[in-house]
DNA sequence: GCATTAGATTGATAAAGTTCGATATAAGTA
DNA sequence: TACTTATATCGAACTTTATCAATCTAATGC
C-alpha cells in the first residue's frame, strides 16, 4: 500500500543527492499504483510523489533571490570561495538572517561548508548546479 | 542611486522571460554601484537584486512538489497536454487548488493554456525548461 | 430558457518562510 | 584568564503560501 501526502501539508525534507532515507518525508514512494487517467492516460510513468517533495527541497532552496545571489557570490569570488563577512554586506542582509540562508544552501547540498580558524568558508558543491539542471530536464 | 530590497519582505514578482517591467517589484537594477568586499573581492559581476529576483520568481514556481508533478504529468502525457480533469485525480488535491497551482506555472512561464470548448488544455511552453537550467547555469 | 459540466476566483485558515535582535559558541589574542 | 571577533542558534514578528469550501463564469446540451 501506499498513502499519499495530500490533504495536510508536508513536513519539510531537504537537500538534494546527499540525502538519507530516514531524513525523508512521510511520503512512500508508490509501489506501482495503477494511476488511471480519465481522458488522456499519461505515457509516461511522471514523478511520484516522493520525488516530487525530494526534487521541489531543492528547488525550495532556490526560490530566494538572497539565496541565488549567496550563490552568485561564492561562484564568481576568484578562491572560489567566500566567508561570511563577504556575503552580509554585498546583500544587506543581518549576520543572522546569511548565516540562515547559507544553512539552507548548505542543506540543499549546493554548498559547502568549510570552519578554518573563526571563519566558515562556503563554497559550491563541484557538479551540484549540473545535478540539479539535470532534476529539471527529467521532470 | 541605486536602492536595494533588504529588511522589508519583497512584493511577489512573477514570470520567466516574458516578464513586462511594470509587474516588477521594487527593485532597481543598479546602475554600476561599487560594491566592495572585505576580503576577497569577487571577480566576476554576480547577480543583482533585480536578476536575482527575477529568477528567484520561477524557482519558486518549482519549489512545490505538486506543481513539479503537474509538469511531469504535462511533460508525459502523449498529446502533450493535460486538462485539469487529468491533473486533480492523480495529485489527490481539490480542483481550486489544482487551478491555483496550473495559474502559478503559467505565470512563471512554463506552462501554456489554452480553452477549447468547456475545457483548458495545459502543456509545456517550449524551451521553458532549458531557459530556467540557463538561469541556473549562468549564476 | 434551464440544467449541467469544466474550470477559475474568492475568502478563510493554517503552515511555512524571512527577517531581526539577542544570545550562545568557538577561535584567536592580550 | 579575560577580551575580541566570526559565526551560529534562538525566539518573536510579520509575510507569504497551500489548501479547501463556496461561489462565479463560460460553454454545452436539453
Amino acid at each position: 500500500m501506499s498513502i499519499y501526502v495530500h490533504n495536510g501539508y508536508m513536513d519539510s525534507p531537504q537537500t538534494l543527492q546527499l540525502l538519507h532515507a530516514d531524513e525523508l518525508p512521510a511520503v512512500d514512494r508508490p509501489a506501482s499504483a495503477g494511476d488511471e487517467a480519465c481522458c488522456e492516460p499519461s505515457a509516461q510513468p511522471s514523478l511520484d510523489a516522493y520525488e516530487a517533495q525530494v526534487r521541489a527541497s531543492v528547488f525550495k532552496a532556490l526560490a530566494d533571490p538572497n539565496r541565488l545571489r549567496l550563490l552568485s557570490i561564492v561562484k564568481s569570488a576568484h578562491s572560489g570561495e567566500a566567508c561570511v563577512c563577504d556575503l552580509t554586506e554585498p546583500l544587506d542582509l543581518g549576520q543572522p538572517t546569511v548565516s540562515h540562508h547559507l544553512k539552507i544552501l548548505v542543506d540543499a547540498g549546493l554548498l559547502h561548508r568549510e570552519k578554518r580558524g573563526t571563519w566558515a568558508y562556503y563554497s559550491l558543491v563541484p557538479g551540484a548546479i549540473e545535478r540539479t539542471s539535470g532534476l529539471l530536464e527529467t521532470l
